[in-house]
DNA sequence: GCATATTCTTAATCTATGTTAAGAAATTTT
DNA sequence: AAAATTTCTTAACATAGATTAAGAATATGC
């Protein structure tokens, strides 16, 4: 999306650092103060809360290419409700916020270019919200289908179930019907 | 939240329109393409979809120094399903999406204002879809009632059901319980 | 490759929330 | 301020989706 020239690129390799989680190891726990972006090079990430009762709620899932933090503990400094862990084996790149902030102020392109990543991710919740609002389960999880076509074989049915808000009970049960 | 000089805050002047927006009337229609962002100056705007059976479900309120847009329309330049209205009598800046871009390259922390603006749309909207994941309607009532307090007696209690994905109706059974 | 743990399915039962309907209260229009 | 419209409440009944439980299928670790 944003061309770089040979100085920019060594700038950005200087303050990224490489990093490989296992499946189910963390990146970040609840708890603690995100302060790191991580972009999926390899394998999946997800992102999700646990509630009072032991029950997982998926926020997002981070396949290759995509970026995954906790934006609100990041932007409040604010301890974390979300855990992010691996769902496969991964091969991620951390940024911290602050040389996140200095490669901004050292290549400006690069703001333009979170900006619109974070357009974008906000344009994607609030489709997701408003799915919420006015989608049945069922229709839910056809949307899914179509807009992560990849992820239906690669990750277990309880995630999807866990991220389209549904029991994998309920999902188990919608997905007979369809014969 | 971004000191201007004189003459940025000319440029901005230049490029930014002011509207009033009786109640009841329409900023952007569900259909066209998005091309203006909207600052509250005064009053409250809305954006919501219109569901197959007729019903709507509010996306966002925008009350007093709020912005408002359809992200999604704006961004993938598509029509949109989401239209905006007054809630109440309303006075608007109108930016529009080319002039955004062109303040961005001539006043470059404006670029900056509007990614942490977005970042913590994000941050709100991941709030939300966790809120949806985990919690009961009740509670879901409750927290809106903390986070908006200034709205409670301002807007029709149907707008907030709609908010929060309730009906009308068992908004007013959940209100009766709490004496 | 076997044992263990995890995930998936099915079915019976339960519950949070939706639907319908009708009157009361509040707000807006004339 | 009366009439008209919109919003709110209540209550009886309906349903999408949750819960519980148990067995079957898969995947994982040793």
């Amino acid at each position: 999306m944003v061309p770089l020239t040979k100085e920019e690129e060594d700038i950005i390799r200087e303050l990224v650092k490489e990093k490989d989680v296992p499946r189910k190891k963390f990146m970040h726990q609840a708890g603690e103060v995100a302060s790191y972006s991580a972009f999926v090079v390899e394998g999946c990430l997800r992102s999700y809360t646990v509630d009072r009762d032991g029950f997982e709620h998926i926020l997002q899932f981070a396949p290759e290419n995509w970026w995954i933090s906790d934006m609100y503990s990041l932007v409040k400094n604010q301890p974390s409700e979300l855990n992010i862990d691996a769902l496969l084996d991964s091969k991620i790149l951390l940024l911290s916020r602050s040389c996140q902030v200095s490669i901004y102020d050292r290549i400006p392109k690069l703001e333009r270019y979170f900006r619109i990543l974070t357009e974008n991710a906000l344009a994607a919740s609030n489709q997701r919200t408003i799915n919420y609002l006015s989608l049945t389960a069922k229709m839910r999880y056809e949307k899914f289908c179509t807009l992560y076509p990849t992820l239906i074989n690669t990750i277990p049915q309880k995630s999807i179930a866990s991220y389209i808000g549904i029991t994998p009970e309920f999902l188990s049960k919608l997905r007979a019907e369809r014969n």
